[in-house]
DNA sequence: TTAATATGCAACTTTTTGGTTGCTTAATAT
DNA sequence: ATATTAAGCAACCAAAAAGTTGCATATTAA
């Protein structure tokens, strides 16, 4: 498919992934599917599709009991867009880049 | 089409435009579509599509010179993406939270 | 003024994505 | 043993996304 970061990002791209992995990140205890699916409002096959979304980008891992499948969340490889996001921290808060990149744009003359 | 944040999310979830985004940010003057193009393997039409959503997320603003559109970039929308994530970083350090739902899964008897 | 350049716009194609339904299977409860 | 429940798998569908080509237009250079 495509390298590990492009799918995190793609993973929460989405909102409704968001939302789940939210749900579960807050949760007292792991949810199963269908404790998942109960809160949205999409079928519990969407559900099955985004949780293997997020499994697929390390942001859940899942707990095979019996029948049921709890989920948990696994906020760890965010670290990566922290990272990602951290390198472009620098050009946010002075605007020199901005600043810099206007006094080279060639003008007329 | 969709709230702010997602349409940020989906922005950089594309690899193509994180690089041109990249190429922006560490461009030392602002880039013409055409001098962007030239240094990615896509269409300049492929290559103005990401520019506009990357416009739209924020994270590019334009000078127009003439015939020519000088593209800068703009890391400041970066700060929600970071403040997205900042919140999950409580659970990523400590497995405490992945105890805590191991323990709370239901098991057998 | 004519040629070349930089770009936008529109239409179109292909692939991916987000979602659905139907059916099967395995585990549990009655 | 039988019914119920939890879930997977496969096929399908519609919309969005990523990319293309062709053509028009405005600006600039010769």
């Amino acid at each position: 498919m495509q390298d590990k970061i492009t799918k995190l990002f793609k993973a929460i791209a989405d909102p409704t992934r968001r939302d789940i992995f939210h749900a579960l990140v807050i949760a007292t205890s792991a949810l199963s599917i269908t404790q998942i699916s109960s809160q949205f409002d999409i079928s519990r096959q969407g559900v099955t599709k985004h949780i293997k979304t997020l499994e697929e980008a390390g942001l859940v891992y899942i707990n095979t009991n019996g029948r049921e499948r709890f989920c948990n969340a696994n906020a760890k490889p965010l670290k990566e867009v922290s990272k990602w996001v951290q390198f472009y921290s620098q050009f946010w808060d002075n605007s020199l880049q901005d600043l810099e990149n206007y006094l080279n744009t060639p003008k007329n003359g």
